[in-house]
DNA sequence: GATATTATGACAAACGTTTGTGGAAAGATG
DNA sequence: CATCTTTCCACAAACGTTTGTCATAATATC
């Protein structure tokens, strides 16, 4: 391993005149700088990042909670915050929260143990007072993705959940549809109690039938969608619509519909929720409420990094703009 | 922060104490392990990992680098891979290599300033003698997924992909077609090229027209498939049947034709490759090649592990099983 | 040319661990 | 009781940086 003092040794300097060197400081000769800078680079040394991090207190990194990596919802953001980590020379950390007992030990290790500078969590319940408690004693900047927390010392980035659904609801009706059913995601996530008030609220609002009566719950995966839309078949055959509400679910409510031997659009309407990537390409291509994931990716990690930089303060609530997407399944 | 010192102030022992008590060393007494245990938790005590990694030479990270992490592809891999660090306590390092030229550097830092102790490279072109030099040199091991070196020095976790590819093509071949094109993912690919081989000798061995013929080129995006489907249903109008290198290819390519009015599979038959989760949920569901990536994953942490635990040595080669997995596209 | 000022770099401490070495206390053996 | 082991723990060095302080060399000022 090259470190400071072989570039010192070659250099003929001492170490603190390296490390000053190469990270710009005031104090070296603009000669020895450019001497000290080649040496580096011909000795490809790259500084050791624990001993760094050790003395500075600081780790370059930036974590990231979410529920499943793998899920295809979370890839846009990822991207967004990978292009805007790189610029800015952070290291993102991810973490899954699989089930929220965990969450608190992976936290704690992601705060404590790596000393993250900074967090982005997307999507988790946050009520949990210990956990801000922690972040704020440490003046640790977090920002929280889908969450619109009234507290005016965090950091918020969401979209109106509740308008979506209304008008993804609202388009079903303008279509002609009167008995329009809901799936559900996880009845303990925020986001999936605001999408259906946006359909109780569009459903009441239209004079439509009892709000309640249509309404099944699914996981935010494929197959319950799936068999969610097969109940709905058999429970309320004069069903002519669905408002899902994610697109994965979507997915799956689709093929019980083909299965069932109706057509979409003609004999039965989807519209989902998120405008995944893949839903420009199911069959037909999904009607869909965009979310700006990428975007919500950038923007968490901007917020974040101009904290870090002292440049803004903490309070950012940020209301992002969704978009119905009209394709061809309702 | 709370640090060993607190700790051993604490207990009324010295720091090192603390450090082999915490660490289940050998040398300190049971009741003098409880009380610093208990006394750990209660202060809720978690060690630096900057501080340990410095001084150990270990980091307790395994890089990963994959092309782009946010293509559904990897999410399985990734999961496999999470499944078995989440239990042998490695935290995973991603880094996207999206050209070539980046890499190089991204290793660097990933190498000599994060210090990780293993590495999975999935999908990248390693021909570059001098990555595996600095990683020999280092002795940090590391496993390539989706390549077969016959170095045996260096571990590789694969499948046929020109045995998957004439089965598919031949699939077709017995399903009645005898014009079947083929859409190849990017061409600098080594597996691309494998795909390709596999087609070409079905079609050779069948006694099918001039292999070159009908082979067009993507990028293994979506669009690509789309873009290329519609050049063949143009410059191919006797064309019954496509072999398509992946499945996000393949979902363009359903639109394509779906979209020149023609019905799948009745018209024209489309088989693709990975399986990806939503390829049970096109319309037509897909016929697809399945890889088997959460295990391709797994298996490559357990083979890291071991290396890094001294069980076995550098040089598996793991050939894992692909499946034809027949739906109804073809 | 003497003094004041600035530019440059050396020195050393610190960050929080791990780990080798040695020493004291406790126990075992005769 | 003397000696030998063993058990337990304290001490100190080391890991590779960063950074505050101080010394020297270079330059400016009169």
């Amino acid at each position: 391993m090259v470190t400071i003092k072989d570039i010192a040794r070659r250099a003929g300097v001492s170490p603190s005149v390296v490390s000053r060197a190469l990270n710009n400081k005031y104090g070296v000769k603009e000669s020895t700088k450019e001497l000290i800078e080649a040496i580096a680079k011909e000795m490809n040394y790259y500084p050791n990042a624990a001993a760094r991090r050790l003395v500075t207190r600081k780790s370059g990194m930036i974590g990231v909670m979410m529920a499943d990596i793998s899920e295809p919802f979370y890839a846009q953001i990822i991207k967004g915050m990978e292009y805007v980590a790189n610029q800015t020379g952070y290291t993102l950390l991810f973490s899954n929260s699989y089930d929220n007992l965990e969450k608190t030990d992976v936290l704690q290790k992601m705060i404590v143990a790596e000393n993250v500078d900074g967090l982005v969590i997307v999507g988790s319940n946050v009520q949990d007072k210990n956990f801000t408690w922690l972040l704020r004693k440490k003046k640790i900047p977090f920002v929280l993705i889908e969450r619109n927390l009234d507290d005016e010392n965090v950091n918020c980035i969401w979209i109106d959940n509740k308008k979506g659904a209304y008008l993804a609801t609202k388009f079903l009706f303008e279509k002609g549809h009167r008995e329009i059913a809901h799936i559900t995601g996880n009845l303990q996530n925020q986001v999936t109690m605001e999408r259906l008030a946006g359909y109780k609220t569009a459903i009441s609002e239209f004079g439509l039938s009892d709000p309640d009566r249509r309404v099944f719950h699914g996981n935010y995966v494929c197959q319950d969608g799936y068999q969610a839309m097969q109940d709905i078949l058999n429970i309320h055959p004069d069903c002519t619509g669905v408002f899902v509400a994610n697109d994965s679910m979507a997915y799956g409510a689709l093929q019980a519909i083909h299965e069932a031997g109706l057509v979409v659009p003609r004999d039965f309407a989807v519209i989902g929720f998120d405008d995944l990537e893949f839903s420009a390409f199911t069959n037909p291509p999904l009607t869909t409420v965009r979310q700006p994931r990428y975007d919500m990716g950038k923007k968490s990690m901007e917020i974040l990094t101009r904290i870090l930089q002292g440049e803004e303060n903490n309070g950012i609530n940020l209301c992002l703009p969704f978009e119905l997407i009209i394709r061809n399944s309702a």
